[in-house]
DNA sequence: TCCCACAGC
DNA sequence: TACTGCTGTGGGA
DNA sequence: TTGCAAACC
DNA sequence: TACTGGTTTGCAA
């Protein structure tokens, strides 16, 4: 290196090297970029921003935590090294016995994915770099944009002077909902218990469908991908390997529209994982990485085998275990059970204020936003968190555990004042209300006997002096017996007058062998549905019940008003309710709007099918030793409705 | 001119020239500017976006009518201008046979009314350009930033091309309430009757102050002036004449933080009306006067009375009269009755889509704030407008009639969902619901029987089981005679288990005589408020009370939850209760967030006084024949409120 | 009664 | 990237 | 149980 | 002018 390269490149003349984006892990799509340039324009779009002088302050405790860990390496005595030394060795010895082959794991992952259904839904948008966000936040970029810099997690105006020609479209959830769905229903001809991660990835277990059909792994995720593309006419990026780590990890490789196996074999495993940067590794983060590079020099997976004895030194036990596995290039290799959600939160940014009453407004919105959204999934909780962020971004949490479960606004926003009030004043930027601690049912309950079904309501109308409830015209089984009654209920209009009384379904398996049991719901008498309306506009119909009226299924007494009902010990939430595209296709109607208008007002419909999206709650994933990534998946449940007149 | 001259000047090479901006009239404190360099700005940043598209079709129907217009005129045979004049100089004797020049009309005007306010609350801004909006929009700018050309109705970016170190502060309708409160507060001293038009601007028949205080309208108005200013730290700019019209014209011509007196004598008047401008009349906007310079060459007011038969040639007979009106110096002497307002509304612009779903849920909003809005102050009607815009800016409304009068979210959206479903598909980046055709109660009814008053509230209450209730100490004596047994009530906490069950105030005149007498309300023993709070985060405290309960007043048989209350034939909103800076202040509590959050939870008062801001409804202004301006007035009410603890 | 355009803050 | 929200009036259909 | 930081999409 | 929103996890107090 010259003087003059010495200096050019000091940091005192290029401030921006030493400013630490978020935007650290490669992504695809981004092998030609000026990363040089990319980074001075974010420095200098964000150089002087409150949001710019918290990155400082962070950086800088970051950079206190690591001299804090060198001179905890330095202090290290022979010793010490020695006992580590013993102790990663033993446990790479008990980490390796553990190791399986014998599962084919294959993890997919949609093409930027919200920006190509936007490209699908707006051809024009082919081929010109896009983004979908505003200009404050970017959710993703096409891959056009991403030759510029532009990418995920980026504010849309610094992405515009990255890219002047960027296109911005806002995002629409209810789009992306619907293409993942789509791609849903092929990875379960692949393995019915796949995993979703998220909107647009999966895990799937390939072993069984690999030897059933005699294909390997190279060939399964080909016609997956193939599949995917004709179904949605988007592409997908497949990893296939001995354990969900690795496959994560190839899914990237190919990155766009393209796969990467890495074979079952214990030589060709160790091989990939030792040059592999620490940083594709799921789990290991910016800072992580940076720890990891700055205190022990550690830059590959490889190294972290080689320096296995200052990870058990600086790190946990159970951290240090999760990098000595990652080295060996272990993985979880089971499926397993699909766990509960375990909070729910809403948050929003505005522009920072200290006006007490605009505050409070904020936690009025949030705390009946997140009430609704619990009562959707029928779910209370009994602690609450507040979210702050500062005007200089500083964030702060304050919670409290209660002796009751909430789920009401008003509860929420009585004890989420108080939480706030503690702070004020304050400038805020943000604020945000979780609820956790769940309710949970007795585990393994019998069906609650409280539990009204479909046939005891209409037992109970159609024998009394009503003739003016109908019903679809399907035999009815319940799970109580075959209910015949309906026969006598002449059909009838939905109009404004009609009230929703109840469900019966058809429902496969959600997490047990219930597959093809036909089940029924009826709601209260005194409990009708009032409203059925797409109330978030994200393409799910909800009903909404009469106030004050009594609870459909069992619950926290705490709770007042649930939405959700029980079917034997499945816990079903009530709203959800989806209306498939042939029913609105046979009407020659094409939005949910339409829809929730005609179910409000005028339209007539005797064999109304719906399809209940029920919850498939969060689920543990080891990849790294108890850290745990959500998962949704979803399963179909056709369902028939109950109608009658207002009385 | 010289032909370069004659070149340069033509349309085509500063095609700016021809692009009708709506910043056409002369504000004040622009004076200096380069209207040129503007002009430009703002075409060079409208040109080719859908707005300004938009502003070209709407100035190309303009110039189509004034082309049907000139034609008219063309056409106009001597017979037809013979009898027109006839007409003319008939009406002109008339006119001027109603001139009274025996009032004195005072028309005040805050300086920048929002920026001023902004400024006094955060003195940094002081000297500095500055504007209160947003990049989309400008509600004003102050004198610094109208120097750069910025101004009301601006969008904010391009405000920022001509002013780049323009300082922005978003709208906060609380501050300016506020303050308008306190120049009212003033005005109100020198005409108890004064007529409010806006939150920053009124009109005071001072006619009756001169006398008494022997004083003459310049020097009433340098008072007011300095009143306002030491009460509120604002500048106000004042107009003095014989009329209303007059006076408002004034007001501007020493703008900002001028005066400027018209003397009472037919000479001046006419002199001054004569060379003003036609734009200056309040009513002849920027496409009357374009019409009137273009098709019959009027610039000035005196060119009104010259060209009078071209005017009632050409306009309607009450349009006619009102230009010749202007042209003697006419306008209103008279001090109107306060009348009803006639609709409420409200809108929301969004980025353009035709996503259905988008759409309904914008809809659900909207008939959701709207219903509260019209609860609050206890209104309802039938007939209900959904307002349009198109993403091309074009603007539509479609209105039903019903049968009843509504004022209930789920009224309001199903007959908006209608007349919206009856317009899809469309693309929209604005939708708005408007109410009218109010309910009118019978006119001077005598006073409801069915009214139930706190004593009758509190002698069921306080004779009965209940030893809970409690009020203020002062000795209540309604209408029906004085109440004497509040005595019995012992003191108690305003708590969590508060509720509010009635008022006592001590009002002055809202339109009649009525000043000094306590008047006293009590809510229905069923109906208890259940909640107050600063629900629109506007600093008004509003009572929510239980849903299903009944009436407090009487109304349409429609509306079932009403907020409003009668006394008399005075028809009195119970929202709008703000509780007095002084209470804060004694309680070292200034937000009012804690005062709700007080009320609602926690914190004990005995001797609670607050304010009614009641109604005064909108009211003819006769400024032009059948015009018509909002008129919002503001008296204020001592209150004391009466507390149970739930039971 | 409906719809649009205009006007003012 | 971004052109308001609220109320009232006048006039033609 | 609380609060914060890290991680992922 | 403008730096997200939803969920889970680890860890230390
Ligand atoms: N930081 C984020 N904030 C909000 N939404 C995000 C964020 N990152 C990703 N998403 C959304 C948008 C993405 O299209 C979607 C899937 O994420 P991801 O698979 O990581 O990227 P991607 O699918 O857009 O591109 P690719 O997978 O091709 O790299 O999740
Ligand atoms: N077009 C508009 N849109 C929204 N709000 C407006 C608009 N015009 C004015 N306002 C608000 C902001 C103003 O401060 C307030 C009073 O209006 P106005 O008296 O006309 O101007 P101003 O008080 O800001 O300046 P000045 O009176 O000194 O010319 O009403
Ligand atoms: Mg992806
Ligand atoms: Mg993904
Ligand atoms: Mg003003
Ligand atoms: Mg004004």
């Amino acid at each position: 290196m010259t003087k003059s390269e010495s200096w050019s490149n000091s940091s005192e003349n290029r401030p921006w090297q030493s400013y630490n984006t978020v935007y650290t892990n490669a992504k695809p799509g981004m092998d030609g970029v000026d990363k040089e340039k990319v980074q001075r324009v974010v420095y200098e779009m964000s150089k002087g921003s409150k949001y710019f002088e918290n990155q400082e302050r962070k950086d800088a405790s970051i950079k206190e935590k690591i001299e804090y860990m060198r001179s905890q390496c330095a202090n290290l005595t022979p010793n010490h090294l020695a006992h580590f030394h013993k102790i990663a060795d033993t446990r790479i010895v008990e980490l390796e016995a553990t190791r399986d082959l014998s599962k084919i794991w294959l993890h997919v992952d949609m093409d930027a994915f919200f920006a190509a259904v936007e490209t699908l839904c707006d051809q024009s948008l082919k081929g010109k770099p896009m983004a979908v966000g505003n200009m404050s936040m970017l959710s993703t970029a096409n891959y056009e944009a991403r030759k510029f810099g532009v990418r995920a997690a980026m504010p849309g105006f610094i992405a515009r002077k990255l890219c002047p020609d960027l296109i911005f479209v806002p995002v629409d959830f209810k789009k992306y909902t619907h293409y993942s769905n789509l791609t849903r229903e092929v990875f379960q001809k692949y393995d019915a218990n796949f995993m979703a991660m998220s909107l647009d990835e999966a895990y799937l277990d390939i072993t069984n469908i690999c030897a059933e059909r005699s294909m390997t792994g190279e060939q399964v995720a080909q016609e997956l991908r193939e599949t995917v593309f004709n179904v949605t006419g988007l592409t997908c990026s497949a990893g296939v390997a001995a354990n969900r780590l690795l496959a994560k990890v190839c899914s990237d490789i190919n990155k766009p529209n393209g796969q990467f196996v890495l074979p079952n074999e214990r030589g060709a495993v160790v091989t990939f994982i030792s040059s592999l940067p620490t940083r594709k590794i799921g789990g290991i983060g910016k800072v992580t990485d940076q720890i990891l590079k700055e205190v022990i020099g550690i830059s590959t997976c490889g190294e972290l085998l080689q320096q296995s004895s200052f990870l058990y030194a600086l790190f946990s036990r159970s951290s240090a275990d999760f990098f000595l596995s990652v080295g060996l290039g272990l993985g979880e290799t089971d499926t397993p059970e699909v766990g509960m959600r375990k909070s729910m939160s809403t948050e929003r940014t505005f522009t920072a204020t200290k006006n007490e009453a605009f505050l409070y407004q904020k936690l009025v919105d949030l705390s009946e936003s997140l009430s609704t959204d619990l009562k959707e999934e029928g779910l209370s909780g009994r602690t609450l968190t507040l979210k702050l962020k500062t005007a200089s971004f500083e964030v702060r949490t304050r919670a409290v555990t209660l002796p009751s479960y909430i789920c009401e606004h008003e509860d929420i926003l009585k004890h989420a004042s108080k939480l706030l009030k503690a702070e004020l004043p304050v400038s805020l930027r943000l604020m945000g209300l979780r609820i956790s601690h769940f309710y949970e049912e007795s585990n393994g309950a019998p069906s609650d006997p409280k539990q009204k079904t479909l046939s005891d309501f209409l037992v109970r109308k159609c024998s009394g002096e009503r003739d003016d409830c109908f019903m679809s015209d399907h035999v009815l089984s319940t799970n109580h017996g075959t209910f015949e009654n309906h026969e006598s209920c002449g059909p009838s209009e939905i109009g404004l007058d009609t009230q929703l009384l109840g469900f019966k379904w058809q429902g496969n398996s959600l997490n047990q062998n219930r597959g093809g049991k036909e089940q029924v719901l009826g709601c209260q008498e005194n409990n009708p549905v009032e409203h059925i309306s797409d109330r978030n506009g994200k393409g799910r119909l909800s009903l909404k019940q009469h106030e004050g009226s009594d609870e459909v299924g069992a619950g926290p007494s705490t709770s007042e008003k649930r939405s959700f009902f029980w079917m034997d010990d499945f816990k079903c939430s009530i709203c959800g309710v989806e209306l498939p595209q042939s029913f609105l296709e046979e009407r020659q109607e094409h939005s949910d709007f339409h829809l929730a208008e005609r179910l409000q007002e005028e339209e007539s419909c005797e064999n109304l099918k719906s399809i209940v999206q029920s919850q498939r709650f969060t689920q543990k994933d080891q990849q790294r030793k108890k850290h745990k990534s959500s998962q949704t998946g979803t399963k179909h449940v056709s369902i028939d409705m109950f109608f009658a007149k207002k009385s």
